[in-house]
DNA sequence: GCAAGGTC
């Protein structure tokens, strides 16, 4: 037996659980524990003696709220411009209990000091593992020989939690390996990707979101692909071509009632030949019954529920956000009246006391009755529930924990989503619905046709389901061989239709299929979309993507990249499948995918032309300088006074160029470049004399009126000290702003406001392009803006006149305004040449130069179509590499292309300084 | 100002 009580802390992932754990293991229904404070208010600390294996303890029982800890760069690389974002692929991260866990890390160090055991009750998923080791950490730090154990559990009921307690086993260090990779990669590749694709867009293009914020185009791995959803079958809609189709109808009323057939072939596209048909069965009308069919159907009720069902759900039901539905049932299950609503569960473990769940409910005067009926044998209507297939061994399907018939501080919306959840279990509890289906198929002429009718015998689970229907008519009777003239006999033409845009549950389905988050997170990502202004939601619940969440897409199908398809989760997710398991160690998964990301990252930036191009499509060009977010912090040279960070390219807040260290305020190495610079960009050529190295070469542009006469606005320069050019330059117009020359202040200094001559200069100069003031040539407006372009492709409002010539036969096609369900309001072009029928859809049609008429829209599906909505060449000499006479070329930190052209000749395809024509007046 | 994952 035991000697002297040990102490053990235990450790559960949320309060909640904590407080279930310990009231099973303390006997007496919890009878046996005492409750203190913890320092954080919500993760209190139990107290109980338990024996484990013959061992009495002494148990303290505390909680963390989720993850304990959070992932991050180190403190150099948080700031946007601190460093160019393919660093980001190597920066130093480091994992820290961020301050509003604080509390909760010094409960967990002032209790482990005095205990000798860790039992770690954390959820049984790799997540679970992943926070055990959080906690390791912390309690290990405060006491370093604890003894570590974890428990394992899958539900939250006796025998399992006794079992979990007696047979205590070592946390598995893959697990939490595995989500350690997962939280590294998701880091990298989403600060590298917003980082470069905000500095690149946000201020290139005019992007009004309706109200003053600070825009951020987010990239994630879980969000880009959820909005490609969107966005993917929003294209599928487009690229859907109506096809006229034909169908041969027939119905017969007696005194019984009517039947309607339809026929077996379907429908015909071919008109010619359904009219034949149609013919040959109106010569020859009379219908001959040639089978009765009768069997026995089953509606059967849904699985227990779990959370993306009950999102899902209730967004079908009652229209409610999948977001918003979460924090109703949150606020339920803190009330105690649902249970934990975060579970992918949808199985209830053999010991659950379904029945006492049933009792709960039969005095609801609007359900009572049907609980009534299902505890009553007689009634037979009760049937153990269905498995639907998934366990995520830490909690059970979503199901009523309270009884209420609504309380005073619910709103609506927890009513509504109680009521769900309700109904919900006792529906899996009971008998499926059962009908009797009859299917009568006749022949007339040749030509088969079917109808069916259905009778229902038992509404059992419908009864509590209202939000199932099973509807149906009965048929009249019909023998085998019995013959009947028709009531009518049609031929009658649809159009097919595109989809539908996605609703959010079939967003939500498509994120599971594809492995696009968890139960917890999906909604977030949802709203995240919503947040970030890619995609609407209409008063249907469906979704479009907005100009921007199209653009995006667009941009990155372009390059050829599947950033915005599941893939890319979906491969990481079974990497840490085999991290988890021990096939892949971390280090292999974190290098490997890095490296590939990385490499992705890289081409995407060569590719970038492709985002502009698109955004161009949606957003008109801004004159806004670029040059703030563009070109700063890309790495220039090693800094030769601290020999340990990098010297970059920044712009202070007035304006002034410098070349500082990135270590700074520890170090304060800096060079200071001309007052009298325009724009400067670090390009990847390395200058082949000055050490220590490399030192990237800068191309400058100078204000020409800054400078003097025989000195080039245009300067690929080296900041080493090699370059004769930007020293003279320095020297005569001054360091720094150019009012505040010389005066030897740190970096972030207090600085006097630039002078305004500068500006005015750049007011008074006008534009190489099209001679009008107030802008540059790089910033010229219509060098970008197609004058043809619509702003929006959501707006075709005037581009066509109301009549065209027809392509396929050269008749007149008259603009007609659809009326139907799907298409309310959208234009259409019809021709009217008899035997002709051409039709298309204005918003299909191609924007071609030539004007020459309305046709199809061409080529391969949704991609080809949404392509040639722009109606548009690519090749403009913006966007794409320009290199000079010597074949280099030029690129600035985020990989901007140096626009322009030589200011001697005018020849873009080099700079002034290579130029052939060029006089050297630097002697 | 950036991700996704826990959770209050």
């Amino acid at each position: 037996m035991s000697g002297r009580a040990i102490r053990v802390l235990n450790v559960a992932e949320k309060p909640s659980v904590a407080k279930s754990v310990a009231e099973i293991l303390s006997g007496r229904g919890g009878g046996g524990m005492r409750v203190r404070d913890g320092r954080s208010r919500y993760n209190r600390v139990f107290e109980f003696e338990y024996m484990i294996r013959n061992q009495r303890c002494f148990m303290a029982m505390t909680s963390v709220t989720g993850h304990l800890m959070e992932l991050d760069f180190e403190e150099r690389y948080k700031k946007w411009h601190s460093c160019d974002p393919e660093a980001l692929y190597q920066a130093p991260v480091r994992k820290f209990v961020p301050q509003d866990k604080l509390d909760i890390r010094r409960t967990l160090e002032e209790e482990a000091r005095k205990c000798e055991w860790l039992v770690l009750w954390l959820d049984c998923d790799r997540e679970g593992e992943n926070i055990a080791y959080e906690v390791i950490e912390v309690c290990t730090s405060a006491k370093s020989n604890l003894n570590i154990y974890r428990a394992h559990f899958s539900a939250l009921i006796e025998r399992e939690i006794h079992e979990a307690a007696q047979n205590l086993v070592r946390p598995n260090k893959l697990f939490a390996d595995a989500v350690d990779a997962r939280q590294e990669i998701d880091l990298r590749i989403g600060a590298s990707f917003t980082r470069f694709q905000t500095m690149l867009l946000k201020d290139a293009f005019i992007i009004d979101l309706g109200e003053e914020r600070n825009l951020v185009l987010s990239y994630g791995p879980c969000q880009f692909p959820t909005l490609g959803f969107i966005v993917e079958r929003y294209w599928e809609i487009q690229a859907h071509e109506p096809e006229e189709f034909w169908t041969v109808n027939c119905s017969h009323t007696s005194e019984e009632g009517t039947a309607s057939f339809t026929w077996l072939r379907g429908h015909l596209f071919d008109y010619a030949s359904a009219i034949v048909i149609y013919e040959m069965c109106t010569e020859e009308p009379t219908a001959t019954v040639i089978n009765v069919k009768n069997h026995e159907k089953f509606k059967y009720p849904p699985h227990p529920l779990n959370t993306i069902e009950l999102q899902k759900r209730a967004s079908r039901y009652y229209r409610m956000s999948s977001e918003h539905t979460m924090k109703v049932a949150e606020e339920l299950y803190q009330a105690g009246f649902i249970s934990y609503p975060r579970t992918e569960t949808d199985n209830f473990s053999p010991n659950t006391d379904l029945a006492g769940i049933v009792r709960d409910q039969v005095e609801h005067p609007v359900w009572g009755p049907y609980a009534q009926r299902l505890l009553d044998p007689d009634a037979r209507l009760w049937r153990n529930p269905s498995n639907g297939g998934h366990d995520d061994k830490a909690h059970p399907p979503i199901h009523p924990t309270k009884f209420s018939t609504g309380q005073s501080n619910w709103t609506q919306d927890h009513a509504k989503l109680y009521e769900l959840v309700v109904r919900h279990f006792l529906a899996c509890v009971s008998q499926p619905a059962v009908g009797a289906e009859t299917t009568v198929e006749i022949d007339i002429a040749g030509e088969q046709f079917q109808a069916n009718g259905r009778a229902i015998i038992a509404k059992n689970y419908l009864d509590v389901y209202r939000f199932d229907s099973w509807g149906g008519s009965l048929l009249p009777t019909y023998t085998v061989g019995q013959q009947f003239i028709p009531t009518s006999l049609t031929l009658d033409s649809g159009v097919t239709r595109p989809p539908p845009l996605l609703s959010e549950a079939d967003l939500l389905s498509c994120m599971d299929k594809a492995g696009i988050g968890t139960d917890a997170t999906m909604h977030d990502h949802i709203k995240k979309l919503l947040d970030r202004c890619y995609a609407t939601k209409d008063a249907n619940t469906r979704f479009s993507p907005t100009n921007l969440g199209e653009a995006l897409v667009m941009g990155y199908d372009d390059m050829g990249y599947e950033l915005w398809k599941p893939y890319l989760r979906s491969m990481m997710e079974a990497d840490m499948r085999a991290v988890s398991m021990g096939t892949k160690t971390k280090s292999q998964v974190l290098e490997i995918c890095l490296q590939q990301m990385k490499a992705c990252f890289l081409d995407a930036r060569t590719n970038k032309a492709k985002l502009l191009d698109a955004m161009q499509l949606f957003f008109q060009r801004s004159n806004r300088p670029q040059g703030g977010d563009v070109n700063q912090g890309a790495v220039v040279r090693p800094c030769g006074a601290c020999c340990e960070s990098d010297m970059a390219l920044k712009r202070t807040p007035n304006g002034s160029l410098m070349v500082g260290c990135m270590s700074y305020p520890l170090c304060r190495n800096v060079v200071w470049l001309p007052g009298s610079i325009s724009e400067a960009s670090v390009t990847n050529n390395i200058c082949p004399t000055c050490t220590p190295g490399p030192v990237f070469m800068i191309q400058f542009k100078f204000h020409r009126l800054e400078i003097p006469p025989n000195y080039d606005v245009d300067h690929l320069g080296c900041i080493g000290g090699c370059d004769t050019i930007l020293r003279e330059l320095t020297e005569m117009c001054g360091r720094g702003p150019r009012n505040s020359a010389g005066t030897g202040r740190g970096q972030g200094g207090r600085e006097t406001p630039r002078s305004t001559t500068s500006g005015t200069h750049s007011r008074l100069l006008s534009c190489k392009n099209c001679n009008q003031p107030g802008h540059s040539f790089d910033d010229c407006p219509s060098r970008f803006v197609n004058p043809r372009m619509p702003q929006s492709t959501n707006s075709n409002n005037g581009r066509y006149s109301d009549q065209l010539p027809c392509r396929q036969c050269g008749g007149p096609c008259v603009q007609r305004t659809a009326n139907t369900e799907n298409n309310r309001g959208r234009k259409f072009y019809k021709c009217q040449s008899e035997n002709c029928g051409f039709f298309i859809w204005e918003d299909n049609i191609l924007d071609n130069a030539t004007g020459q008429g309305v046709g199809r829209a061409c080529g391969r599906g949704a991609r080809t179509v949404t392509a040639s909505r722009s109606g548009r060449g690519r090749g403009r000499a913006r966007g794409q590499r320009s290199a000079n006479s010597d074949g280099v070329t030029f690129v600035t930190a985020t990989g901007e292309p140096v626009s322009g052209r030589c200011y001697i000749c005018g020849d873009p395809s080099h700079f002034a300084n290579t130029c052939p024509e060029r006089v050297r007046v630097d002697a």
